[in-house]
DNA sequence: GCAAAAGTGTTTATCTTACACCCATGT
DNA sequence: ACATGGGTGTAAGATAAACACTTTTGC
């Protein structure tokens, strides 16, 4: 009757693109089960390593990247959701940009990939559903944190911002409206630049101070970014 | 280099009385490590059960009560939280009437008892934290789900609702603005009784109907309860 | 000069807040 | 009759929503 479950981490790190819209990072199994299968970057944890560490270092050797946000989403235990031994996996959500990193399969992974979330494979383990629950907490969250500037570049034009808002809400927000309400916010701030990517007027770009947004929250302050 | 970690759940369960306000169940150990300290209830999980399943069978085999709402909290998993092995602790969240059960320290506790939050004893392991952090998510929860009612009679007076609220987010709130968001929210109904407890006018009985809330919230209807 | 994207204010409607007196009961 | 807790509406202020034309650039 002696306890015989095995402890892993997983991690369902999203990217964003204005052409590609929401991605998340997946790796190939390179070993059974599941090999050759899509799934989360993840592994066991160490004995002498804390959950995040386990994340980060899984990340690093599946992948080569380093998430710039990282939080505990949820821990998944059902008996059976592994084949082989009984593993409970601490799920965790991370943001990245994903020009940041060239990703590269390491040891354990033969491959890497970013994927639209709208074009997600069959993957290996429960790994669809806790990317599932992954997208919940991110469309949930940005509503309240500004964690949406994690994904996008450290200066960025307003429009792509608003874009990232349309994809993860999927309702058409007034430019303008949007606009004034996250200006209000107090912390985000004009850079003297601008950026043509195509066609149209050159866009001021903008970055995010999140100092001033700690100050705000210090003082007090709470405020939802939407309420829709 | 073989994994060694063991995996447990604990469980914060609250509790409400107007008159003592928010509580916490806690059992005094029987063994060591930290044999006679108070701590949350909670044990290894077994390796054909659920995580949902151990905390119910600990809940009953350690205080004899069944709780009416559990989520899962989070996870704790610092290397050095258990003295003894490394144990990752799920924690879960868990909400009760207190008078539905009679306590009684069973097989693996001393005794079990309820804790006002303001008054919660030196603890076991890092518990202390886990209810920090269990207080923290009933707070903001209760702004946004009508989790209170789990905490509240079946049928309660307006005004036991109204402490509630003021006791958790403790800001004064107006009882008669309070009463017309609740109202608003479509899914308390009066039932046709009253109570006196003390002196005063009657108060009339209400009840959260719960169906009626799942209908509204299946409509795509969203509303925070409070935005304060 | 036209297509493409960025920039920008005002008015109206809705929601939130502030506020105080009467009612029904027990003692 | 008074103390205790319960019950109730309205007006002012704040916030969110609706709405469309001009500007700057590349081609």
């Amino acid at each position: 009757m002696k306890q015989d479950i095995k402890v892993s981490v997983d991690a369902v790190v999203f990217g964003y693109s204005p052409e590609e819209g929401i991605q998340v990072l997946l790796i190939k199994r390179k070993y059974e089960p599941f090999q050759k299968s899509w799934a989360l970057p993840g592994g066991l944890v160490l004995n002498e390593e804390s959950l995040e560490e386990a994340v980060h270092r899984e990340l690093q050797e599946e992948a080569g990247i380093d998430v710039n946000y990282l939080e505990q989403l949820y821990s998944f235990g059902q008996p059976a959701r592994d084949p082989r031994n009984r593993v409970i996996s601490v799920a965790h959500f991370g943001l990245v940009r994903p020009d940041d990193y060239q990703l590269s399969a390491q040891t354990d992974a033969e491959d890497v990939a970013w994927f639209s979330i709208k074009r997600i494979p069959r993957l290996a383990f429960d790994h669809k559903q806790i990317i599932d629950v992954a997208i919940k907490r991110l469309r949930s969250k940005i509503v309240y944190e500004p964690i949406g500037f994690e994904l996008l570049d450290k200066e960025f034009p307003f429009s792509d911002l608003e874009k990232l808002y349309q994809v993860l809400l999927d309702n058409d927000l007034d430019r303008r409206n949007f606009k004034k309400r996250i200006m209000a916010l107090g912390f985000l701030e004009e850079v003297n630049k601008t950026l043509q990517r195509k066609a149209g007027r050159p866009a001021k770009l903008y970055r995010f101070n999140k100092k001033k947004y700690f100050e705000l929250k210090e003082r007090g302050y709470h405020s939802d970014l939407f309420y829709s």
